[in-house]
DNA sequence: TCAATGATTTGACGGTTGTAGAACTGTCGT
DNA sequence: ACGACAGTTCTACAACCGTCAAATCATTGA
């Protein structure tokens, strides 16, 4: 069988805990909830909209690469970010894995 | 229409960032796993399986009580945690509509 | 080649956090 | 009343984190 070219149905014990610690700061969400308005999102629109400085904005969405959550596409000096949905239900299943059968 | 007795089907902007800052810690979420594994669990045994100090575990669970993730119930000088799943349903659903459908 | 724009990296700073240990509170048996 | 046990609170500390500013790298256009 071949790789899959999408996602892992379940995550490492590492990567849920990126995840989690990546969806902890306000910030961070707020700039992935950005990113996952539409189908791609460029950088620079992040700074434009977010009070914060680019370095800052660059520092989050490592992480957010970091932990899965969303990819980069180059495409010249700009960049766009893709929110990846198949980590995030990957996340929320072992959550409810772990944690036993919710309602 | 009298107050609900069990959980709010959402949570507030602040209870969300409370529940993710709580799932954040992978102590602190190894603690709720053994709290999900029974339907109630007593504090001295979180103390004695896991390596860490009384102060600590009373620190942990303080947090988990304020994001709404678990609720203690005391029997004597004994006290009881519960897992509560309809908070942790709660922050899953509202994580999935603020990034769009999932798969 | 040079200037301008987009993005990353580095260094520093203040605030937060996980942790231990000691002191304290509360409850149970004897 | 007293000692043992369960839990909380306080203090202190090292590590981490979000942030900015400045320097650097990368790419495009003139």
């Amino acid at each position: 069988m071949p790789t899959r070219a999408t996602a892992p149905p379940t995550l490492t014990t590492r990567q849920f805990e990126l995840v989690a610690k990546a969806l902890s700061d306000p910030r961070r969400m707020a700039l992935l909830e950005a990113i996952g308005s539409a189908a791609e999102y460029p950088c620079h629109r992040l700074c434009e909209e977010f009070p914060v400085s680019k370095g800052t904005i660059s520092h989050h969405t490592k992480e957010l690469l970091r932990a899965g959550l969303i990819q980069a596409r180059r495409e010249g000096q700009y960049i766009y970010f893709e929110l990846r949905r198949d980590t995030l239900t990957a996340y929320t299943h072992e959550l409810t894995r772990r944690l036993g059968r919710m309602g």
